[in-house]
DNA sequence: TGACCTCTAGAGTAATTACTCTAAAAATCC
DNA sequence: GGATTTTTAGAGTAATTACTCTAGAGGTCA
């Protein structure tokens, strides 16, 4: 039987994914553990700690996936950084809708925040190089950088505005996934135009794998094909 | 003497993009007015009903800049596009922060903003479509669709992220500046390699206008220059 | 058994806040 | 100038919600 407290960290992820911070109350989160409020409390301070917590290990999840690149990088190894990254990132999904609610208010968290997204980008931007050593990008540095913070801001932004739009994905894994897998295809696409070599030949491959055709899918754009949304109702 | 109702929006927003509106009471809007809140509950029934005012008056304010384009399009068309587009977004970043909220509970509001999600991409579509008929741009029909979709993402998402990490910028006019125009550089990033003719003669000069090397502004990444942030251990 | 510590229950509270209600002022109309 | 409608004030309320407090259960070690 796991602790109690990472057993309210748990729950609070969860329902935090799905219904956002900002409507689930903590005795939301102890009655669906089916623990007292008291005991949540005795557990975390308040509900910034939760949240701070929650943070905390979104980033250690994070850097696992972004080890510093030792030797020549392959396209693989990409690929395994892409996916795993927005793997973790979408699990925190929320965290990027509404943290920065609480960064206004605890300075505390804001100034490990930006450092973490400083950290972050600094660490990408050194993948990024890596490969192009390998020869499988080419970029100026400028470009490279840029490259990175579009890469970055995407990877944070796709979760929580996909959601918006789309809340049935909270509770229909298919549709979540379907999502999941889109922002992945955006981010391919937009490291594409920098690819050379190996990484070229593989790319129709990747996109062919992340695209979502689904046309059961409402995403950002109208289902593709002809067929353009009928109305629909809520 | 502008109405009451115009005036309850303008602060209101003003205020919603200063400290976030989930920090913004009625009564403080009220207040920052000089006016009751019965007054201010005359003329709109809700909270939410403020937010959705406010969002459509920004979908206007987006789709006078986005006219559908008639006859070829020129580069410099394309930065009017662009400059009128991110001065609205960021006029309205509260919205692309705390709007999710409201779409989770109001069914027709998300309806509404799905559609201009969805319209307001297509008409982007149409201007790239254009830009690539007056052979400026060179891309497949993919390529332009997911490059719309990345350019939209980005300058949906640049207002929120760069003040939640950096809400200085809420009492600071060039801070604020500085943040909008290198939201605009990061899209020209996007754009640059899919660029041709006027406009590829123009990149360098437009990147120059848009870049943003203060190196007293804290953005995304630590500030430009040769020296790059020491091992930081999490 | 008893002392001690960790963990839990659950009723309760203080503060916030969106929103209401009544009455009166101001504008408009005839 | 009186009647009617629109707009405003401002005190007040109901409901939410983060958080507290006390008491006690359960475990451990002597």
């Amino acid at each position: 039987m796991t602790g109690t407290k990472t057993r309210i960290l748990d729950t609070a992820l969860d329902l935090f994914n799905r219904h956002g911070e900002r409507n689930v109350t903590t005795n939301h989160i102890a009655e669906a553990l089916g623990i007292s409020p008291g005991n949540l409390y005795y557990h975390f301070r308040n509900k910034t700690a939760i949240v701070a917590a929650l943070f905390q290990r979104y980033r250690q999840q994070i850097w696992e996936w972004l080890p510093p690149p030792k030797g020549a990088l392959t396209w693989q190894d990409k690929m395994h950084y892409l996916q795993g990254i927005l793997e973790s990132m979408w699990q925190g999904r929320f965290l990027h809708r509404d943290l920065p609610h609480f960064l206004h208010q605890d300075p505390e968290l804001r100034a490990e925040y930006t450092q973490f997204v400083q950290d972050g980008m600094e660490r990408g931007l050194q993948i990024y190089q890596g490969l192009r050593a390998s020869g499988l990008i080419e970029a100026s540095d400028e470009d490279l950088r840029a490259l990175m913070v579009n890469t970055w801001v995407l990877a944070m932004s796709w979760p929580g505005l996909t959601h918006g739009l789309n809340p049935a994905a909270a509770e229909n894994e298919t549709l979540d996934r379907a999502l999941l897998r889109q922002g992945i295809y955006q981010i391919v696409c937009l490291e594409a135009p920098y690819l050379r070599g190996e990484a070229l030949d593989h790319l129709d491959a990747m996109k062919a794998e992340f695209r979502v055709g689904d046309t059961t899918v409402n995403l950002l754009f109208t289902a593709s094909g002809p067929h353009i949304g009928e109305s629909s109702n809520g």
